[in-house]
RNA sequence: GCGGGUGUAGCUCAAUGGCAGAGCGCUAGCUUCCCAAGCUAGUUACGAGGGUUCGAUUCCCUUCACCCGCUCCA
């Protein structure tokens, strides 16, 4: 009986607006690009898709038995840390020179290009000296510079011995003089600008004066906060690898360009999980967790083709991963076959761990060593606190292995509302068919659980639909609605994707039964009054 | 940050250098025994700031936000 048309991201935002999911942060002074608010409907999808993260990796986790897929049984515990923390683990966990990036923008070709990306080579030709620059990596890139060298001086292939090459090929970091460089996209010199820096950590100041001694960063994941709590939770509480520590929580990142409603925002809640293993382990774990974390975006509702988990190329992997998966979902702002992340997977090795313990160690070196500055001195010193874990029954003494699973909820959030945005038909009164909007949503992340209705309001309709309201609101998020046609609360219903309505009628004040409604097929069947509550609560798990 | 587009009611859209209009929605009342468009009444807007002008929602400048492309995507 549906006829289900093509999803359109207008109408979605357009409905979350409307209906009270999402409003644009600080909208009456204009709007702030890159920060969303959640509005009453909103907040209550968040929660429960945060909820059922929590209860279903954590609180629910049973440690006493391996669950389908997982190498053992494993433990699970959860954290809480602050946003702001000590500056120094943002430097020993690379976000400090990562996110401070330099970049440049070039006025003739209107491209922006990381400063540290450009490379290129000193030139001379017909008594004029210039810094050629390309993008083009490896064995194509001095082809691609004489090739656009020649261009430059308006030469042909065969008179590229008029070239005078200076020295090899070189990042545009060590050039001065912007004036004589040649863009990688531009066909005049001096088109590039100043470097400028892109610094992608908010910087605040911890205490009342301002000065670099105490600056500090709002952080840009929670992950950190777990591995330098590794300690703290295995001493108090007694767990045993293999275990996890998880946590929400609001990150931020000051994105160069916010887009694509609340994808790409500044500020924004992960639910992340760190789990320890014994390194002979954590190849067998990171798949376990690759497959658990799938799985529960699909019984979640997002069972269709447009999620998908993406395993990462080898050589899109840091060396000491041995994997990298991204669950992915193919939003409906991107271009068709493209994919947006919605959680990634990663095995992190040991990398973390040692950080903190010994330094900031360099991801380009195998085996993974200290990142040393011009001295030969640690470029950033970890903690100095032993960060290893020893096996109470082996005596074994080891670092731990990581499997991050790190998920947005924002954007969990954000696939929940693409996937369950429908427009169908559904017959009028007089039984012709008219169009309807319906948020299909799983009954654990629905909003409104149910909404009640008397059919009419009189002839005590009202008093008994309120008894049942009370008693439901006790469980769960209860709507109640007594004006105009009952058709018409159906419909308001269907938009905020509550799954299920009940209607008091005139049979009810003979036999005590009400109906109940499903959103989705728009069946409906009758049920005693006081069986209510548990027909609900049967449906909703 | 660059280029292009857009900004009028809660939503979708009109019109206009001289009192800004519709549909839907929403609120109240009536009607109504199961899927929005029955009746009546009410409700609400020119993104912000500045300029030109007797007068600006309309023209100009600045700014903010959104969309598309570039860039970014840790």
């Amino acid at each position: 009986m549906y006829s289900t048309m093509t999803m359109n991201m207008d109408k979605l935002v357009s409905l979350c607006k409307r209906r009270g999911f999402m409003f644009q942060s600080s909208e009456i002074y204009g709007g702030l690009n890159g920060f969303w608010d959640y509005g009453p409907l909103g907040v209550e999808l968040k929660r429960n898709i945060k909820e059922a993260w929590w209860r279903d990796m954590v609180s629910g986790h049973n440690e006493l038995v391996a669950p389908p897929g997982a190498p053992s049984a494993y433990e699970m515990t959860g954290l809480d840390c602050t946003i702001i923390m000590h500056p120094q683990i943002w430097k020993c966990s690379g976000h400090f020179d990562l996110f401070c990036d330099f970049m440049v923008d070039c006025r003739e070709s209107k491209r922006r290009y990381r400063h540290d990306h450009i490379r290129g080579r000193w030139v001379e030709a017909k008594g004029q000296r210039i810094f050629v620059t390309t993008l083009v990596q490896a064995i194509e890139e001095e082809q691609d510079l004489q090739h656009r060298a020649l261009k430059f001086f308006h030469l042909r292939n065969k008179d590229a011995e008029q070239l005078h090459w200076d020295g090899g090929i070189q990042s545009l970091a060590g050039v001065r003089d912007l004036a004589v460089v040649l863009g990688p996209d531009a066909s005049q010199l001096g088109t590039l600008t100043d470097p400028r820096e892109f610094n992608l950590m908010f910087k605040t100041y911890v205490g009342a004066l301002a000065g670099e001694e105490s600056a500090a960063y709002l952080r840009p994941e929670t992950a950190q906060g777990m591995f330098v709590n590794f300690k703290n939770v295995l001493d108090s509480t007694r767990v045993r690898v293999p275990f996890g520590i998880a946590q929400m929580g609001k990150s931020f990142r000051n994105e160069i360009t916010p887009r694509n409603f609340t994808f790409r925002s500044r500020e924004f809640e992960q639910m992340e999980i760190e789990f320890f293993c014994h390194p002979s382990e954590s190849q067998a774990w990171y798949r376990y967790w690759r497959d658990r974390r799938m799985k529960w975006y699909q019984d979640l509702g997002l069972s269709g083709e447009r999620l998908r988990l993406r395993e990462h190329d080898p050589d899109e992997l840091s060396h000491y991963s041995t994997g990298t998966a991204d669950i992915e979902y193919a939003f409906p702002f991107l271009a068709d076959g493209e994919y947006g992340e919605l959680e990634g997977v990663a095995h992190r090795g040991d990398f973390d761990l040692r950080s903190h313990m010994e330094g900031k160690l360099d991801p380009k070196t195998c085996p993974l060593q200290l990142e040393l500055d011009a001295n030969g001195q640690p470029k950033y010193r970890g903690s100095g606190k032993d960060l290893t874990y020893r096996d109470d029954l082996t005596g074994e003494r080891f670092i731990p292995h990581v499997v991050e699973p790190a998920a947005g909820a924002d954007r969990a959030a954000l696939a929940f509302l693409c996937e369950a945005y429908t427009e169908d038909e559904a017959p009028d009164e007089h039984g012709n068919l008219q169009s309807r909007t319906v948020m299909r949503f799983h009954p654990r992340v629905a909003p409104i659980k149910c909404a009640v209705f008397p059919l009419v309001k009189k002839d005590g309709m009202p008093e008994v639909a309120q008894r049942i309201y009370a008693e439901l609101k006790t469980h769960f998020p209860v709507f109640y609605d007594e004006k105009g046609a009952v058709g018409r609360r159906y419909r308001r219903q269907d938009e905020a994707g509550t799954p299920y309505c009940i209607t008091v009628d005139g049979q009810t004040l003979v036999d005590n039964t009400v109906t109940v409604r499903d959103r989705d097929s728009l069946e409906q069947w009758r049920v005693k009054v006081d069986d209510c509550l548990p027909e609900l609560l049967q449906r909703l798990k």
